[in-house]
DNA sequence: TATAAAAATGTAATCGCTACAAAAGTATAA
DNA sequence: TTATACTTTTGTAGCGATTACATTTTTATA
């Protein structure tokens, strides 16, 4: 994506006020790409914030959510990460390292079989296996 | 998917001793084609057998996922849905609806970018839209 | 300043899921 | 058949992620 030069004039432009705890997140999920948890963002963002609380990161993540910024990413059904980069591209999952990589997709690509009429809003695609790094 | 048409021998195949609650669940997955959640299919099995346990729902589905004969669908990061299609397809959510559509994919046709490379062992496609009775 | 509104915080409650031990069911051999 | 071991099911207790909510702190406005 883009690298966002400005947080608080993003966070501005996308009817969210700019306090210092949500420009810290949204800082975090820009810098590191890495589809952090809430409890990662918590406990990386808490070293330098010792007054943070995790009900703000979660209220954070979920303002962002709402207005558009952030995305979900569902590969696991047991952790919910989050992505500062809404634009359309897909996640891989190694198996072994547990790294999360982007990969870019060509929209005009994707096979959208028998509902390709069908109003299309959001379109996600995961693949789980093991990296280059790990083969 | 290929229907199942004898579940207790599909089961032993698969290397899954087919108790009367596997196949009752088995059978739930197969015939209503709805991807439920550990709930729904407790909630709807429970009205014919009475003692069934919701432990049991989750044991054998987790039973299952080991043997490779269900499948995990991940749309919304707060619902786990099952799928005893474990052939390759996409899902469609309506976001008016909540049903959730299967529909087809090319596996030539997917768009792998530059992971292209890597050891694929899994692919989810998910869409959320509004599907065409509800446009 | 004083006052009101918004945001952050801490705690309690909820809910999905898992761990675990006891009960029920099934297979095997005397 | 009956005894014994093994498997599966069941019920309960506990855990952890998320949410609800009241309180405190910060920010905006007069
Ligand atoms: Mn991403
Ligand atoms: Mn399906
Ligand atoms: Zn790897
Ligand atoms: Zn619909």
């Amino acid at each position: 994506m883009t690298k966002v030069e400005n947080i608080s004039e993003y966070l501005l432009k996308n009817d969210i006020k700019p306090s210092y705890q949500r420009m810290r997140v949204f800082e975090y999920l820009t810098s590191k790409q890495n589809h952090p948890t809430v409890d990662k963002i918590y406990k990386e963002l808490i070293k330098e914030i010792p007054t943070l609380s995790k009900t703000t990161v979660y209220n954070t993540l979920k303002l962002f959510m709402e207005k558009g910024i952030v995305t979900v990413v569902n590969i696991e059904d047991n952790e919910v990460r989050y992505d500062a980069d809404t634009s359309l591209h897909g996640h891989f999952k190694c198996e072994k390292c547990e790294e999360i990589y982007d990969f870019k997709i060509n929209p005009s690509n994707i096979d959208y079989g028998e509902i390709k009429n069908f109003k299309i809003n959001e379109t996600h695609l995961y693949i789980k296996g093991v990296c280059d790094k790990c083969k």
